[in-house]
DNA sequence: CCCTGTAGCTTGCTATGCAAGGTAGTGGCC
DNA sequence: GGCCACTACCTTGCATAGCAAGCTACAGGG
């Protein structure tokens, strides 16, 4: 029943990528980031993750933020996909891309004949 | 012409599955891992990072070495799967598909009708 | 008045990939 | 002999990034 979950060194330089992701179907904040993360499957996200993430990705230029009140707590920080995030998700997307073939290689190897 | 190579970040956890894979399909040394990894894609794959991994594995009990002597060079320290590796490889290429999972919902969720 | 939920953020820890460098054995070349 | 290249092992120091823990603050309910 439980989920083998993926761990904490497995997920890194994944995680831009899927908060550029989940920024492409609409613009959130870092709560609902950390929500929607664990919704899709990732239960270990932590606010102590993202906020230093999206952080990151606004000073790169990846994401842009404005602020909206919220009807149930403190203003929220929305973030929107910037042109330039966009262009990083499909080079980060690609890589990934790259690296699952890297493994499908590594892990469906045929057995060496001479052992 | 380039292929996008997954860097490093995104490496960190995948590696010691790759290790654990390429030593399924039979024994092999740090050498000729290096080797192999760069051969399945892997341009990045520095004999500093594969010594200090193998050394864990071993530590951690999911390989044994022995030694064999070279034909062109210093004695090959050859690695083999032990049981414990061959369990711990089937949990973590787990927890890869997994993370598999969760990449593909993040990147293809629908857009946010609401915006 | 406190507790829960929402929303933001920081600090300190830790794991790990990697560049750089170091040692040694074998063989080829001048 | 002296030098270089290739093979083969290993270590040190650094940078990155995920995460637990903790902090502040607003809103509403008991």
């Amino acid at each position: 029943m439980n989920e083998a979950q993926p761990d904490s060194q497995m997920l890194k330089g994944t995680l831009p990528m899927l908060i550029l992701g989940l920024l492409r179907s609409g613009d959130s904040y870092g709560y609902q980031l950390v929500e929607d993360l664990r919704a899709i499957g990732l239960a270990q996200a932590s606010s102590g993750t993202i906020y230093p993430l999206i952080a990151r990705l606004e000073r790169e230029g990846a994401i842009a933020s404005y602020l909206l009140s919220s009807p149930s707590g403190p203003a929220r920080k929305y973030y929107t996909l910037t042109d330039a995030g966009a262009h990083e998700l499909r080079d980060t997307a690609a890589r990934w891309d790259e690296l699952c073939a890297i493994v499908i290689r590594a892990l469906t190897r045929p057995p060496d004949p001479k052992e």
